[in-house]
DNA sequence: GCAGAAACCGACCGATCGTGCGATTACTAA
DNA sequence: TTAGTAATCGCACGATCGGTCGGTTTCTGC
């Protein structure tokens, strides 16, 4: 591994942070350039287009939900203690907590769900495989009567889906500090 | 009132369909002109700058949102037939169903939510306006008896936006066609 | 130490960005 | 009909956009 692949991790974590305000469609060449103190030019040794940049953003961007919110619930022991976990993870990941000042899939989402290509099906692809996590960990719960709700998982984790997004809004929008409380009002409500 | 005033009805709401994909940010004098008919200087006349055209638009969708979704569910009885009916609307207009082909606000909001300004500030009156709709109704059927759920009005007007985010993602990023279903099952779950 | 590859740069391209200005057309009130 | 105003246009500006190309530096394997 050579030094220029140092590099292009620096520069995709450069971008990916700077994604998070700007979405994938604020991101360019010359503003990165100066951001990472790289060349224009030089920036396209690594990225053989603006496509090329924004699919590398949001891989980096999967990858590191993994290893930040994933990663950790998985820790857990299966089953009730996992599902909050992966929850509880997931609002730290929305607040900036958990390896990046803020959740950039919101806004990769509603850029891109009408255009296909690869930033979308990589999006479709983490986002499924999101649900089944939160699915799974929930059916493993209810096995284990650890949760009192019978509904399928897929709609258990539906809903702790649009409980996060919720939290996000209130958090980021309306700045709202007390919010996480309702997060888990929502998430005991979702599982009772 | 001039034609000058009529044409600029037009221009927002061309500007305003086409924000709903590509964003208050993707907009553009350029490819607005061509759209409209317009020239790109035409069009200065009517918008001072660009986040004067940004704020028009941000209050034509607002406008749009209460003519076709809050309104009408003002004409249903207090209580829970307007909560379910405010509920029921906001996923047809999130679904493109009534004026607009799809949802603006999220992308809206990520847009803006870290930029201070007026079209923030209008963002963050309409969530909160939204909010104390839902949250008026659920308790208006709360003292009727309609619905179980105890819960502070405001935890459940908080649920409810999530869930209509959740679909929103399901429906947009997902083409999940049977998600409505996922949507009402969870209504009922927070209601309940 | 030397050759070749990998990494990076400066200069440049056509297109488009947001915006200002002076002239021109279309309407309206007297 | 005419004067005045509202609406719109053509043109141009500096900046930035995504992207290309030829050259220079820096590293690596032999």
């Amino acid at each position: 591994m050579g030094k220029g692949s140092l590099t292009k991790i620096h520069v995709v974590e450069t971008a990916l942070n700077e994604a998070v305000s700007s979405g994938l469609g604020g991101l360019s060449f010359g503003t990165l350039a100066n951001a990472t103190g790289l060349s224009k030019s030089g920036l396209f040794a690594h990225f053989s287009s603006k496509e090329d940049l924004q699919k590398a953003v949001v891989e980096k961007a999967i990858a590191l939900f993994i290893a930040n919110v994933v990663a950790p619930a998985r820790r857990q022991k299966a089953g009730r203690d996992q599902l909050t976990a992966l929850y509880s993870n997931h609002l730290d990941w929305i607040a900036g907590k958990r390896g990046l000042p803020g959740c950039p899939f919101v806004i990769f989402v509603q850029e891109f769900d009408d255009h296909n290509g690869d930033v979308r099906n990589a999006l479709i692809m983490s986002q499924k495989l999101w649900r089944r996590a939160l699915a799974s960990a929930a059916s493993v719960a209810q096995q284990n009567q650890q949760i009192n709700r019978q509904a399928h998982p897929g709609q258990i984790a539906f809903e702790l889906v649009g409980a996060a997004l919720a939290f996000q809004v209130s958090h980021n929008l309306l700045r709202d500090r007390n919010t996480r409380d309702q997060a888990l009002v929502a998430f005991n409500q979702i599982i009772n």
